[in-house]
DNA sequence: GACCGTTTTGACAACGTTATCTACACGTCG
DNA sequence: CGACGTGTAGATAACGTTGTCAAAACGGTC
């Protein structure tokens, strides 16, 4: 004779709520939410008793009714990005959480993995759950589904990327300045002849870089060969034909720019099993960058602080500030460590 | 004149309800309710209206009243770590996201930063926004508090760690295998004096890779002298006079096993300022181990695939499993890469 | 013992949703 | 023509909490 319940696969055991707890201590509902809510005037002796009662049961006040009743702010903000496995991301995240902690706020999180259609399920879902805010790192995708959400009160903050349809307090990069700053090292140096390898275009930040680099390029007059620029996913076999077109042929380059942490490990690793040493430098600061044989030169970003400062536009905004729409840029900074500084 | 609602800083716009819909719509409450759900029994011009005036609102059902309502489940889990930003633990996040996301569950974090308070608090939070399910890379604090969350049907998982004061399903590296394993590899490279550094003992990974150490050595017979061990947060002072006192004096270390991530790297930033070069395992593998001047050999663990398993016996829980409690062993995998196989 | 002020307490409505149940308008069948 | 199903629609009550308000209990005063 099968248990039904565990046939069913769920039962799930009733919570004690207040009315629970009010029956045990033999007292009216409204105290117990006083005692819970630590309000003033219920007799120390009352209080004691359900104090004793909540115990007792084991009871848990449920914040979802509370904020039902009390219409008011939700304490939690969802955070969406491509994905929190991501060096870059996870500690963008952890800043987040830092700040929203600080405001007594719970983090949701979820991953984009760069999918549109997934961004949008999660940031619905999260102002479903009636989020007090959003911090969205945003795929290429027109965001107007969310102008109801921020009509309705619901901050909106984008970071490491510009939102489209939407018009956001914004935290960025100053990619184009960060790389032409990296190239423009590799200039001084005295190298003409310089390859740029980015990640897929339609990435707003890899544009960016790209055109950094092209600016950098111009700016001394200096042409760019076709071969010279890569664009795409950080994968081995792409990146080992781009350096093998960029490193060979007529105008072999002697330097490279790479425009992401993964392209930059990626690039290292094939030019591991080549002769060539050209001069690189890499956009975005890893782990361990020093360490290597040859320590890499790198235009360091800083997650952290865009997660704050991201985070920081958030809270303002709920605590109702109305100033104009901000577009912060944080600025890069250029860590010389040697494979920036190579001889031709 | 100053704008009142702007001087106190909040007035949050009323959202449109399924009341205003059907006011707009003309129509009850309940058909609204039945559009918005795909319920039958609403003819497809009443539905028109309806979904026009939801449009025209840019209504969005409150999730928490409808989760109220149903007493069902909450679909979201809590995960609590130690720090979101650390490698190891958010590789196993995004792994817990996975699971959460193909169950449909949205995702909470929390980084406790090994604080018992900090890692209670959000536990309660969590509790108290009714997340199904727990996921909790615990401190070394007692967890009784959670019986009662156990109680009603919250389904609980420690990963990482097992949890003290709470019998619940638990996943973790198979730590003390895993240090032997490293340790003896050392040994068959012909070293016998060999140090170990990690982390504060009070942590229960750090203390339980230390006891595999211990049997690494006994089993062979080797006495350890009190020199070789050094236990403690990975920073770099600590570090240098642990490794002079392990690498000068009557019994010099010719190897090293390293406890954990982070404990490895501040090891190798600090050889590298030293003449002696003894060879190294380090436990938990990292990013680019393979590219530095001499390749790192490691105990890998697995942090993504103990995220999916600890998120994987959650949802077992919550779909009413009733299977005894589990403690799961994520075997290690020895790497060589070269700094274990140095010479003496 | 009637009156007052103060403290403590509880009944009741409401938050936004869904479940149940009933009401209405059809058309169909005997 | 009345009875009956069938498809649509809405009124109403809950879910667990908090805000409002009024009632009770108490202590003291005359």
């Amino acid at each position: 004779m099968p248990d039904n319940a565990e046939q069913r696969g769920f039962e799930i055991p009733a919570r004690p709520t207040m009315k629970d707890v009010a029956a045990a201590a033999g007292v009216g509902l409204k105290t117990v939410s006083r005692v819970v809510n630590g309000e003033s005037g219920v007799s120390e002796a009352t209080a004691a008793r359900v104090r004793g009662a909540i115990e007792e049961l084991g009871f848990r006040r449920n914040d979802g009714a509370r904020l039902l009743r009390q219409g008011s702010r939700t304490s939690s903000v969802g955070l969406i990005l491509e994905d929190l496995a991501d060096p870059f991301y996870s500690q963008l995240s952890r800043a987040v959480e830092d700040v929203a902690r600080s405001h007594g706020s719970l983090l949701l999180t979820g991953s984009s993995a760069e999918d549109p259609a997934r961004e949008r399920e999660l940031a619905l879902d999260f102002c479903a759950r009636r989020v007090d805010g959003l911090i969205v790192v945003p795929t290429a995708a027109d965001h107007g589904f969310l102008a109801p959400e921020l009509a309705a009160g619901t901050a909106v903050v984008s970071v490491d990327r510009p939102v489209t349809g939407l018009t956001v307090d914004t935290v960025l990069t100053a990619n184009r300045r960060g790389v032409a700053e990296g190239v423009g090292h590799l200039i001084r140096q005295g190298h003409r002849r310089i390859g740029y390898l980015g990640d897929n275009p339609a990435i707003f930040t890899a544009a960016e870089r790209l055109a950094g680099y092209r600016q950098a390029m111009a700016h001394e007059g200096y042409e760019i060969a076709v071969s010279w620029v890569a664009m795409g996913k950080p994968e081995p076999v792409g990146i080992h034909l781009a350096l093998d077109r960029m490193l060979s042929g007529p105008d072999p380059v002697t330097a490279l720019m790479c425009g992401n942490n993964r392209t930059t490990v990626a690039v290292l690793r094939n030019l591991a099993s080549r002769p060539e040493r050209p001069a690189l430098v890499g956009f975005d600061d890893f782990e361990l960058a020093d360490m290597l044989p040859v320590p890499v030169t790198v235009v360091a970003q800083d997650p952290a602080l865009m997660g704050r400062m991201a985070a920081e536009l958030l809270f303002r905004r709920l605590r109702g500030e109305r100033a104009q729409v901000q577009r912060l840029e944080i600025p890069t900074r250029l860590v010389p460590r040697g494979s920036g500084e190579l001889p031709l």
